[in-house]
DNA sequence: CAGTGGTCTAGACCACCGA
DNA sequence: CGGTGGTCTAGACCACTGA
């Protein structure tokens, strides 16, 4: 009698371990919106009743989540959805350092902001297929360090998962961007994959940076995906090499 | 009677949690070389007897270390020490790909092996004081990918930790080196930090790579580390920026 | 104080491995 | 077949939170 069979939650038919069903079925509950970020879960003890297993399996599925950035526990109060918060982890997924090895805390200005056809690239990257329509917001924006230019930086977003983004907002957002994401249009960012190449400046990028046409540069693209490996956002930053690099660690205890 | 007070094994005190403790005891036998890369460790059974806990708890400590790729287990085996293997998770801090978006696996050609001074930056990389003797194993390298020529490495070894290696066994090694500094001197990477640059090729960078002087290339730079964060190795690539880039990830499910 | 997650135990059965 | 790790249960106490 070790599992019962009349079970309205999981599956038992031999497939996945009950954990990561759980896990799934959280995935799902977060992606259908049924808990938008910074809200919280029902404590364990229901889920476990909800899906009819023992709290320790419901521990087990939770863990993964949070080892993942998806969900937070606090102890003494719950599990709440993780949030791309203003003062915690903030720049969680930045990479770029200084050359002198600090880490960089740019200032956003906004250069514009407008609804365009996606290019061909774009639309690639951000998986819009030919029947849907091809619009993005373009946002360009100018990074600078203590007042001096550090980047510039191209978003594309689709607009039909961003509608309700202003630039106001964009604008008013002291810290992540994403954070503007999941409050203005409930779009949760929780994974990105980036690619960095090294060029010559373009005139335009050399203008923007100050530095002269020709000057290594640092070329960051990034692809945001949410859940269920949806993308959206589809970004590009040049950096001025002479200042900025990338860093990355792997392994570690 | 939740505890046992006369363990030989963990505190318990009030200070970290116990499987937080078999974690750290884990990781001081690994540093110690009580078992060594590839080998198999006690069965959780016995480490749970051997350290006075259950074997949930000594679970939770080996899971975290798994999580590290430190530990790997085996169903119906046992649990071993990880190993840089030439097969399984070859090349897992290779985050090189070429352009086209494939991953690269060049071949190595060794170009020199000699036993110099540290310089002031390797020394300073490597963590080597001033009374040590600052000396390094400096090897330099030509990756090729079918034929043609993708990179430039050099790479600095504290000559101390490194007696026992031979450019034999270097050139002799089908694929990562982290496998032959685990068989031939014992010592096991399992953290690397690593900075990237764009810069113009220097004259030699350019003439080893087959470009034209001033045309952008990546530098990627390393230091790799070993048990409690000695660092081991420092190594610096060159490549081509016209034919790779440098890719991340991060997040996700 | 009650309720939350955090840690830990004892013990069960399962899936996989190799002799 | 016995031994390994993989999953899961039921239940306990602890540490922290906030009313």
């Amino acid at each position: 009698m070790r599992r019962k069979t009349s079970d309205t939650a999981v599956d038992v038919s031999g497939s996945a371990p009950l954990y990561k069903q759980v896990e799934e079925r959280i995935l799902q509950c977060l992606a259908d919106g049924e808990w938008k970020p910074g809200e919280q879960l029902p404590t364990e003890s229901q889920l476990a009743e909800r899906f009819r297993v023992a709290v320790f399996t419901i521990r087990a599925g939770i863990s993964e989540l949070v080892a993942s950035n998806i969900l937070v526990r606090k102890q003494g109060k719950g599990t709440f959805v993780a949030r791309h918060s203003r003062q915690r982890q903030r720049y969680q997924f930045s990479h770029v350092y200084g050359n002198d090895g600090t880490q960089i805390f740019p200032d956003r200005t906004v250069l514009a902001f407008r609804k365009e056809a996606a290019t061909e690239v774009a639309a690639d990257k951000l998986g819009l297929r030919k029947e849907d329509r091809q619009t993005v917001y373009h946002l360009t924006c100018l990074l600078t360090v203590e007042g001096a230019p550090a980047s510039i930086m191209d978003i594309m977003l689709p607009t039909r998962m961003f509608s309700k983004l202003t630039v106001r907002a964009i604008r008013g957002a002291q810290e992540n961007l994403y954070a503007v994401y999941q409050d203005e249009c409930g779009i949760n960012v929780i994974r990105v994959e980036e690619h960095v190449y090294a060029t010559a400046a373009a005139q335009d990028i050399a203008a923007a940076l100050k530095i002269s046409t020709g000057s290594p540069v640092l070329r960051v693209e990034r692809i945001a995906y949410t859940y269920q490996d949806v993308p959206v956002e589809y970004r590009i930053r040049y950096f001025d090499a002479a200042k900025f690099h990338y860093r990355t660690e792997e392994g570690g205890v």
